[in-house]
RNA sequence: GCCCCGUUCGUCUAGCCUGGUCCAGGACACCAGCCUUUCACGCUGGCGACACGGGUUCAAAUCCCGUACGGGGUACCA
């Protein structure tokens, strides 16, 4: 880790909406450039869109990095030395600036409406000429603007480009030229008085004394627009890092919900550990060498750096997420595993929200027993069900395959007749027992294991079965043998 | 249309800047086998890519040009 405590980096979400993964890979490699760099990782809320912002999505935009262990050292709620952090509330700060801007000439009042600017870009457009503002309004006499005002129109302002090429040094993209033609006047305050998102960004990023812009490449094209206005305002420009976008197909296709969730909490929900996702994001355009793919956050933040960023947008692979989470809840402690999995058997029904800690001990050796079967924790329920419920169903295909060829019923009461008789049900205890009926009826070992396990569990698949019997716990091993044979005995007689 | 960006196994990527060590390495997925009371884990192996075409060079995944394809922008959205 270097210490640059100058490094400043913001993440400013739009909160028009829940936080994405695209934007939660931001977020994280803000986090983790600041981090590496000693700096400081500010969290800005764009929302200058008043239409679209609501203060439910900022709320869950709060939760999600929090989720994640994204914390700001600055900005919305923690507050700090450049507040306010939320856009909507710097309104007087961009008056200054967009007057500023007007004194000196490099912005002006626009009076066309929007119905004479469509005029202006169709034809525009049918002479074959770019579909650029066609200034109309620059030049303006203050006779003309009191007419103007006098019709009721409201002005814009608009940026007056300059006549210059600009250069971005983007620090994963390279070097990045852009000629103003290209660029036309473009509207930075509303006729209703509100800024846009280029004239704010580019104060607050000042402001805020922001020294890295790493953003999405969604963004890159307001680069040069951004950079022009600052130098118009005369504000030094921070570095730039445009992040490759997260595709939902390798057809190129934008992430969106048809290719699964797109949303954090969404993954939260379904049971995803916050390093598995950490570890996922960070993978998806960044690697360290040619073989590492598990991180801690530590080594994140030691190894980080842009220039190991690739320039090629990358697809959301879910498999590759599972198997992430897989391996993160298996090196879960016991404990740890417990504590994350509770909730999920309480949305199921599973397990009583009053006291979980009265089946603690209990709860651990479920929880151990049933091992690295979860790909996610939601998984508790599938995997783990019969533990809680007397209430499941027998997979049809198991009761095929094991029970419907020899002696079931014979088999399944011989071992109810072993098992009734033990007194101490321990494992050892039972285990020998099963052994020696399955000996005894002169049958293979997995034809008395699985009917027994469907007995049991309803499933064919699942953790040792000495270990859930003893588990399970004499009486209801006993009633759910007992339930099976009735259950077989029935189906004979139809 | 115009401007900008990108392109290595199905997917994430290493290699590209500083051309030869790459008939391209790892991981996920998939397939097969092993392990095993089942499932899963694990282990072993397999499948599988330099978008295309020119050029430069003794030599190109790596440098240059073009084409194709994909993406972003072209808003009184961010």
């Amino acid at each position: 880790m270097t210490t640059d405590s100058q490094v400043r980096v913001r993440f400013a979400p739009s909160p028009t909406g829940y936080l994405h993964i695209g934007g939660a890979r931001t977020a994280l490699f803000n986090w983790l450039f600041a981090k590496h760099h000693n700096g400081t990782f500010i969290l800005r809320i764009d929302d200058t869109d008043e239409q679209r912002s609501t203060e439910a999505s900022m709320k869950e935009i709060y939760g999600s990095l929090k989720w994640l262990g994204l914390n700001w050292d600055e900005g919305a709620i923690v507050g700090g030395e450049n507040g306010p952090y939320v856009q909507s509330e710097r309104g007087k700060i961009y008056q200054k600036y967009t007057q500023q801007m007007v004194e000196n000439g490099s912005a002006y009042h626009c009076y066309c409406t929007p119905a004479e600017l469509a005029e202006i870009r169709e034809t525009a457009q049918a002479e074959n000429r770019s579909p650029h503002y066609s200034r109309r309004c620059l030049n303006l006499t203050s006779t003309d603007r009191q007419r103007l005002t006098d019709e009721g129109r409201r002005p814009v302002v608009r940026f007056k480009v300059p006549d210059k090429t600009v250069v971005v040094n983007d620090r994963i993209l390279g070097q990045i030229t852009t000629e103003a033609e290209t660029l036309q006047d473009e509207v930075i305050v509303k006729s209703n008085g509100s800024p846009l998102y280029n004239l704010t960004s580019v104060i607050d990023d000042h402001e805020m004394t922001i020294t890295h812009v790493i953003r999405g490449v969604d963004h890159l094209s307001n680069t040069p627009k951004q950079i022009l206005i600052a130098e118009a305002l005369g504000l030094q420009v921070p570095q730039f890092a445009h992040l490759p976008m997260v595709l939902g197909s390798s057809k190129g296709e934008k992430l969106s919900k048809r290719h699964g969730a797109t949303s954090i909490e969404q993954y939260r929900q379904d049971g995803y550990l916050p390093q598995a996702m950490v570890n996922f994001l960070v993978r998806l355009g960044w690697s360290l060498d040619d073989e590492t793919e598990i991180f801690s956050v530590d080594e994140l933040i030691e190894h980080f750096s842009l220039e190991r960023v690739g320039k090629s947008g990358s697809v959301f692979d879910l498999k590759k997420l599972q198997w992430l989470n897989s391996h993160y809840i298996s090196k879960l402690e016991i404990s740890t595993r417990t504590d994350a999995v509770i909730p999920f058997l309480q949305r199921e029904g599973l397990l009583d929200s009053v006291d979980p800690d009265a089946k603690r001990s209990w709860l651990e050796q479920v929880v151990a027993t049933v091992g690295d079967r979860l790909t996610t924790l939601a998984d508790i329920k599938v995997e783990a069900a019969y533990f809680f419920t007397d209430n499941f169903e027998y997979d049809p295909k198991g009761v095929k395959k094991w029970l419907t060829k020899g002696n079931p019923i014979g088999t399944l009461q011989s071992l109810y007749d072993g098992l009734v008789n033990i007194v101490n049900f321990d494992l050892k205890t039972v285990e020998d027992k099963i052994w020696a009926v399955i000996e005894e009826l002169g049958i293979k070992r997995v034809a008395g294991m699985q009917p027994l396990r469907i007995a049991l569990s309803g499933m064919t698949g699942g953790p040792s079965l000495f270990e859930m019997i003893t588990l399970i716990g004499q009486e209801k091993v006993l009633e759910r043998l007992q339930r099976l044979i009735e259950y077989l005995r029935e189906r004979e007689d139809l």
